[in-house]
DNA sequence: ATTATACTATACTAAAATATTATAGATCAT
DNA sequence: ATGATCTATAATATTTTAGTATAGTATAAT
């Protein structure tokens, strides 16, 4: 029950246009050597951002990619629902074919409510609430 | 994040204890019937349940296992917290060494909060609780 | 127009984690 | 003693995750 790097490296890339986001479109490559990670993997990750309108990008030299709104617009739960393929952390959740006990399993609702609290705190956070470091508890 | 079958078939084996609480030791066999899932794999995820105390097994013929307080007092947040090894899901979560980045990096406590809000949930839901069918919204 | 830069698309591979089975052995009620 | 049942360890198979490679396409700058 990890987080896959999918979502970690996502939100990270996230909030590196979040803190760009007034300087025009970034090299992915610029994101990359900052973040630690590999460009061709960004590049992966990028692609359901960019379907999902989140991210815009701009092709040729001078080009990169920009947040399609800006950061107080965006929740955390919104990426991690998109690059985890979902909200729920079984597959019977939405949808209980999958399971021929699905009807009659005592745990189902259960493991759905757990993932919905855990969403509805990553939905309570938008990435311009991660850049000014309130909102969360730094313990 | 998905959750592993550990933890789900964990959940129902201990659930399948907690409905036969008062009769006695069950075999493992029958659970495996009932829930069908190898004898072989429950054999697996039942050791750190053991381990952790929730589970007194018998030997031999007229054998089997029994939780080892009553339904009302395990949580599932208990037996997820076990089974997936620890409540986090980000290794960083309580071990900073694991990344250079971790005293620097946004996302780390957000992962943490995330996680402890769905724990929050799962720890206030008891075996009985499942069981008697309050307490879930079955949607 | 050409070129270099940066994004795009698809496919491939490697590594790790998960899930499952197999084998051999220990315990104990009968 | 026997056979049912739990126990321990190892082996294997499957799936998922992570990451790389190749071959492009678009475009600003020259």
């Amino acid at each position: 029950m990890k987080l896959s790097t999918r979502s970690r490296y996502g939100t990270r890339l996230m909030l590196d246009m979040a803190e760009n986001y007034n300087n025009g479109p970034i090299h992915l490559m610029k994101i990359a050597q900052r973040q630690g990670i590999s460009v061709k993997y960004l590049e992966q990750i990028i692609i359901p951002l960019k379907k999902a309108l989140y991210v815009k990008s701009v092709r040729g030299p001078k080009g990169g990619h920009i947040l399609a709104k800006p950061p107080e617009e965006i929740t955390v739960g919104e990426i991690v629902a998109l690059l985890e393929d979902g909200v729920s952390l079984v597959e019977c959740s939405y949808n209980e074919a999958v399971c021929g006990r699905a009807d009659i399993c005592p745990t189902r609702h259960l493991w759905r409510e757990a993932a919905q609290a855990m969403f509805a705190k990553l939905n309570s956070i938008t990435l311009a609430d991660l850049l000014n470091g309130t909102k969360i508890d730094n313990e």
